[in-house]
DNA sequence: CTTGGCTGTATAC
DNA sequence: TGTATACAG
């Protein structure tokens, strides 16, 4: 539900830009034959010439729309070119289209910030550069406005199907008596329009705009002169703008709320709405939504744009409509399989772009069941902490699937496994990768304190561009913006040989341990794999079947790892030689800090020679695969005994820093969540068995 | 049985 | 925290 926020005392500058028919351009880019025909793509479904999910202008022009079929658009379009969604592992990869998107974003993000509001939307906050440019070289300055500005629509402004109406305009936006609020927004006009040109420029994509002193009013403007063109919303118009849109056009109101307010209270557009008292509105719908919806009536809103260049989640998913709902246990895992493979290749390509991992693994599900009385019952997502590796999530995300499906029948006496009919039937199902957090961005500014002090700079607020530009790993990667604020200075990471032989002895050390336990007690895999893990419970397995072994508690106990446990010992790396070498080059000043860290590694244990065998396995899978390599740089950066730090160290940090350890070492606080997952990354990665990031003939199995 | 398919965000309890 | 639901493109 919408919450209401007070709009900020200043007026800020806000754009929206929204790509016209992107999925179209996409293909259009990469097919230039179809530039200027009547284009459309479809969904990869035979049923009458598939769901059209995006359709080009020139095809609207025929009367084709989103919401027909392959076939109707034929025939409305005898022409139309029907372009196919691509498809991977017998389902839609939208993939293209999202580093389509990535592009985009990484040039709009230049000016201000930016926050990426779906596959080919952004929201800038400009506020900022409009008030430098107004600053430096205000609009009434120019003897020459780009002509790109000039095509824009500004709402309200008379004249606009006059015969000179780019004179209009380019008064409008140079006009030196106008208020404050207008000067700005022509400011972030003439933005907007240059970032579009660059978006033009550089990806061939055209895109709309609209600027406005909010988000919800950007976003109404950018939708009304499409394509390729934009719209100014100033204050003066916003009531004009309002009074006769219809509900139902505006963001949060499309659902059941939109309908509400028409069925009953009559509210027909968002001027019916100011009929009604903030008081009245908050007693209909509650204290929230019904000041949200009195402002919104007023044009105002006081969201915040977010700065946010990448997805909070992945996921992926499939439906079976129909005859082709899924029966058996058999068929469900291979289609579970297809999916946590494609989201494995997301994630891990997250990873080597943007230095983020996963916390958890969710499935949903959408089921029926012959067998009557409450099949109207919902089947229960259900969630598991995530592990990386296909292998490992696909057994996760069967085990997730068993445990809602047995919830989801019941007492009802089904057969869950065979191959026979079962009574029940799956007609969709999704997994999808949340809690995506960046690897402890404040050891990423510890490194670079270390890696180059001349080069730090303060900056652990923005942690997600911080964090790209810590990390410029895949340089021709469409999806990472290690390329934006280049006036930023970049880590140099010195990829030392010896740093990943030690770190994946290190790891080797922790599997053999592992497959130790395993064979000690094989009765009751579940436990096992809840206890090789590091004394916490792990991955959901209801595979063993017995009762005692079935139990799906992962969430329950925190996870129970310590920095004195057997893990830092047998985990954690002897960086001892790399770390003096380091130390003796960089040891110039800060002796304290240096100490500290030269001395931290006195416990961990000694680098034997039986792992050379993995070694040459991660050397090999880390130059094919890439992930592994550079995991192997960041390892040191966690390679500390947290309690051992001595506090009259800390205050010799940055504050940035002092900040992060200080949270570390909070008595009675367990180490830092991103900590332990970057652990358990780390570990799963090594796992020889795991098919991340690694083709089938390039694994680790067929090296040995 | 389903109600367009797939992906993503936000909010509430 | 995990789960359910609504909404959007």
């Amino acid at each position: 539900m919408p919450v209401a926020r007070p709009e900020s005392a200043d007026a800020r500058i806000i754009a929206h830009v929204d790509m016209d028919c992107f999925y179209v351009q996409v293909e259009q880019r990469r097919q230039p034959e179809l530039r200027g025909l009547p284009t459309a793509v479809v969904q990869y479904n035979e049923w009458k010439g598939g769901a059209l999910i995006a359709v080009g202008y020139e095809a609207r022009n025929f009367g084709v729309n989103r919401h027909m079929r392959g076939h109707e658009a034929k025939e409305a379009c005898p022409q139309i070119n029907l372009v196919q969604v691509p498809v991977a592992r017998d389902k839609a990869d939208l993939s293209t289209y999202r580093n389509a998107g990535s592009e985009v974003v990484s040039i709009l993000s230049r000016k201000g910030r930016c926050e990426r509001a779906s596959i080919d939307e952004v929201y800038l906050d400009l506020t900022d550069a409009a008030k430098a440019m107004l600053a430096e070289t205000p609009p009434e300055s120019l003897e020459a406005v780009d002509e790109e500005a000039l095509k824009s629509h500004i709402l309200g402004l008379q004249n606009e199907n006059g015969s000179d109406t780019k004179a209009n305009v380019r008064e409008w936006l140079c006009r030196s008596d106008a208020d404050h609020c207008e000067k700005l927004l022509a400011c972030g006009a003439l933005i907007v329009a240059e970032l579009r040109m660059q978006v033009l420029k550089e990806t061939e994509f055209t895109c709309s705009a609209g600027v406005a002193h909010n988000k919800m009013l950007a976003k109404l403007a950018s939708a009304l002169n499409k394509p390729a063109q934009q719209t100014v919303v100033p204050f003066s118009s916003v009531k004009g703008l309002l009074e006769s849109l219809p509900v139902k056009k505006m963001k949060q109101l499309g659902g059941k709320l939109g309908t509400s307010l028409q069925n009953e209270l009559g509210v027909n557009t968002v001027g019916d709405l100011l009929n009604f008292s903030e008081d009245k509105l908050q007693e209909l719908y509650g204290v929230n939504t019904g000041t949200w919806l009195w402002n919104i009536a007023r044009g105002i809103s006081g969201e915040e744009v977010q700065a946010r260049l990448l997805p909070k989640s992945h996921g992926s998913g499939k439906s079976f409509p129909g005859p082709r709902a899924l029966k058996t246990a058999d068929s469900v895992k291979h289609w579970l399989n297809q999916l946590c493979e494609e989201l494995n290749e997301r994630l891990c390509s997250d990873f080597e772009k943007n230095r983020r991992i996963a916390r958890t693994l969710t499935l949903h599900a959408s089921a029926f069941k012959s067998s009557s009385s409450d099949s109207f019952k919902k089947f229960p997502s259900k969630s598991c902490p995530l592990r990386y590796g296909a292998a490992k999530m696909q057994e996760d995300a069967f085990n997730l699937f068993q445990a809602g499906l047995r919830e989801y029948l019941g007492s009802c006496v089904v057969r869950t496994q065979g191959t026979r009919y079962n009574g029940w039937g799956i007609t969709a199902i999704s997994i999808s990768a949340s809690k995506i957090m960046p690897i402890l961005s404040g050891t990423c500014s510890i490194m670079k304190y270390f890696h180059g002090q001349d080069k730090y700079v303060s900056s652990s607020k923005q942690d997600e561009i911080n964090f790209i530009q810590d990390a410029p790993l895949s340089p021709s990667g469409s999806e990472n913006y290690s390329e934006l604020n280049s006036t930023e200075p970049q880590i140099e990471f010195s990829a030392e040989e010896a740093t990943i032989r030690d770190s994946v002895s290190g790891f080797n050390q922790q599997e053999v341990k592992t497959n130790t336990r395993k064979e000690q007690n094989s009765s009751c895999a579940t436990l096992n794999e809840a206890t090789d893990s590091f004394t916490r419970e792990t991955s959901p397995s209801l595979s063993s079947g017995t009762a005692n072994c079935s139990v799906l508690n992962w969430s329950k106990p925190p996870r129970e790892v310590h920095w004195d446990d057997s893990l830092d010992k047998s985990v954690i790396v002897n960086l001892k030689q790399q770390e003096q070498k380091r130390n003796a080059s960089k040891d110039k000043g800060k002796s304290s800090i240096l100490n500290f860290f030269k001395n931290r590694n006195t416990l961990c244990s000694p680098c034997t020679q039986e792992h050379n065998e993995t070694i040459q396995n991660a050397k090999a899978s880390s130059s094919l695969g890439g992930c592994c390599a550079e995991l192997n740089q960041r390892r040191e950066a966690w390679d500390y005994r947290i309690e051992d730090i001595d506090p009259s160290v800390i205050d010799e940090l940055p504050p940035e820093i002092q900040k992060e350890i200080r949270a570390w070492v909070r008595p009675n606080k367990r180490p830092n969540q991103r900590i332990l997952m970057l652990l358990d990354f780390l570990v799963d990665l090594e796992d020889p068995w795991s098919t991340r990031c690694m083709k089938p003939k390039e694994s680790i199995l067929s090296l040995t």
